[in-house]
DNA sequence: CTGAAAGCGCTTACAG
DNA sequence: CTGAAAGCGCTTACAG
């Protein structure tokens, strides 16, 4: 490319960086004949001006850097559709930084990576403590927290807990013994998210509240249908009968389902999220207030970037139970 | 927030900012009984240096930008999911800015905005003539298109028009009527990938060396598997009977089975994409190389940002075609 | 080992 | 209307 800059543009049209800046910034009072000269220097050269320069003047991007383990879930499909319009009302474009296999995570230790470069960071589902060596987020402008929490920070979530107690409690209305089909996490890694641990106290405390316990817990490395499917077959191949599964995500729920369709057999399901298919699914499911969270932070954001938030404030947001078919008993098409 | 730089953070410690620079960058060389000062004063202010400077000094950020439609489809997350590990491995980290709704289009014509802070630019899908007013990307570091091409940039793409002929070549082997289910699409707007539209010119170009013609055509207004059923419902009420659905995503195509699955109709579908999906429900499609597409065009980046591209690559993938029970004729299970 | 100064590439008062 | 200069917030030769 070329090794231009403004000054040695000015020189080369003849006019001072002062012109040529105004030039490109399309100020109007420049003399048609300095204009001309400055836009035939311009296409001669191809040059253009220093984002970063320009940025470090004005003392700001107009961006909002989003960090997220990953972009491949509904989940975050859900999230970051919700905050997208309020952030493109307020005149923010969103910069999205996702985790994908944790091959990032020692890249934005370094402060002068390009989310810091954005005006406002939305850390979403990590938690900073394991996400930063140190501790602290290398960032000086506002940092809000989405679906996970940390008492040094604003944070908008999802009452975890409470979500799980739900889905026990509603299965603790019948007799049959609850299996647990769950998620396999490295709890130490970046990525852990507290969600899923959070559930599963829920779950317990629900449980020992009426003086059960749980039949079985069985755990799946992939949040996926093959997941549910697989863990559903383990059990009942050495446990026949009717029995519940409670499973931490939707995804591993449809897999259950399948597999009991597949077999002709009769057990309840439970899942999480609410996913777009557990309605077409008739899946019993804790449905979240994904978009009132998303919206909520991106507001949020927007007001703290106005100056207007003066104390830290951490949301929670309260989950819902979802009745389908699922949960009761289903007979066959 | 603070309002400190590293001068007057300087002068608060007592020092010179060179110093407080050298302690921020970890230089071994600073005597202990300074750094202590700087370290004590960095944690009363709670002082971060400004990473836009600190780039703007260094000349670069060490992470590509990547401008692309949305990111909720599969399309999408196989083609970063291919470029990541490219990138990772050379040091480089991987910004996206999806223009969810096209809301961003005008935002990216500001050369400020954050994309061009990156040290390179992918434009995935689009067409920068369409994106950009002035026909030039404001940005005068690395341009790589992927998922189409322009003569002006290093362009990865797949043969689209050879994949239409493909799949209507496939389809002319049988006698049946073919049926076109395509996507309505706002030509002028900043989104219009010419992808479909080459898909459908390569199509036509294989009817016609046979001598036959499309029997009708529907188009959808979204790539969702309702789209299909909607389409397949309303072309088989008019005109029972069989027929050959060539649908211009794997998506359409799943919509199309499950109308025939309901109804116990026996016509042959054929989708494009190969989406995972197109396997399991035993789809014809065409596949393409993804995943080769997205690795080439990350390795021709990094080698452009080392200075080892000398001349405009142009580089077209071929598309191949996945023979499935779909387009033979099915019976039900 | 440390500081004053120059400079990264811009923009914007300030004179004229 | 235009240019020289100061400054955005850093870092890094260069002296000392």
């Amino acid at each position: 490319m070329n090794k231009h800059n403004i000054h040695t543009l000015a020189s080369l049209a003849g006019v001072s960086a002062a012109t040529v800046s105004r030039v490109l910034n399309g100020n109007p009072q420049v003399k048609p004949h300095l204009k001309e000269k400055v836009l035939h220097a311009l296409e001669e050269t191809g040059f253009r001006p220093d984002p970063k320069a320009q940025s470090l003047r004005a003392g700001k991007t107009r961006t909002i850097s989003v960090i997220l383990p990953m972009i491949d879930t509904d989940f975050y499909h859900r999230l970051l559709h919700s905050m997208e319009p309020v952030f493109d009302e307020a005149g923010y474009d969103m910069a999205l930084f996702p985790l994908v296999g944790g091959f990032r995570v020692k890249k934005y230790q370094d402060p002068t990576s390009l989310p810091y470069h954005g005006d406002a960071l939305i850390l979403a589902s990590l938690d900073p403590d394991k996400l930063y060596a140190n501790h602290e987020v290398p960032f000086r402008k506002p940092i809000t927290l989405v679906d996970t929490h940390h008492q040094h920070y604003h944070s908008f979530s999802i009452h975890n807990h409470q979500a799980g107690k739900l889905a026990a409690q509603h299965l603790l209305l019948n007799r049959e013994p609850i299996v647990l089909i769950g998620l396999r996490q490295d709890e130490a890694g970046p990525f852990a998210s507290p969600v899923f641990e959070e559930r599963m106290e829920g779950i317990q405390q629900g449980l020992q509240e009426q003086g059960r316990t749980l039949a079985g817990t069985l755990l799946v490395d992939e949040l996926g249908t093959e997941g549910g499917r697989q863990a559903a077959r383990l059990w009942l191949e050495q446990h026949p009968g009717p029995c519940q599964f409670l499973c931490l995500a939707d995804t591993l729920a449809l897999g259950v389902k399948r597999h009991l369709q597949e077999r002709h057999l009769e057990c309840r399901v439970i899942g999480f999220d609410d996913h777009p298919f557990a309605a077409t699914e008739s899946l019993t499911s804790i449905k979240q207030p994904i978009e009132q969270m998303g919206e909520m932070a991106a507001r949020h954001v927007i007001q703290q970037l106005r100056g207007e938030v003066y104390t830290l404030q951490s949301t929670v947001l309260t989950p819902t139970l979802k009745i389908r078919q699922s949960s009761r008993l289903w007979t066959h098409p």
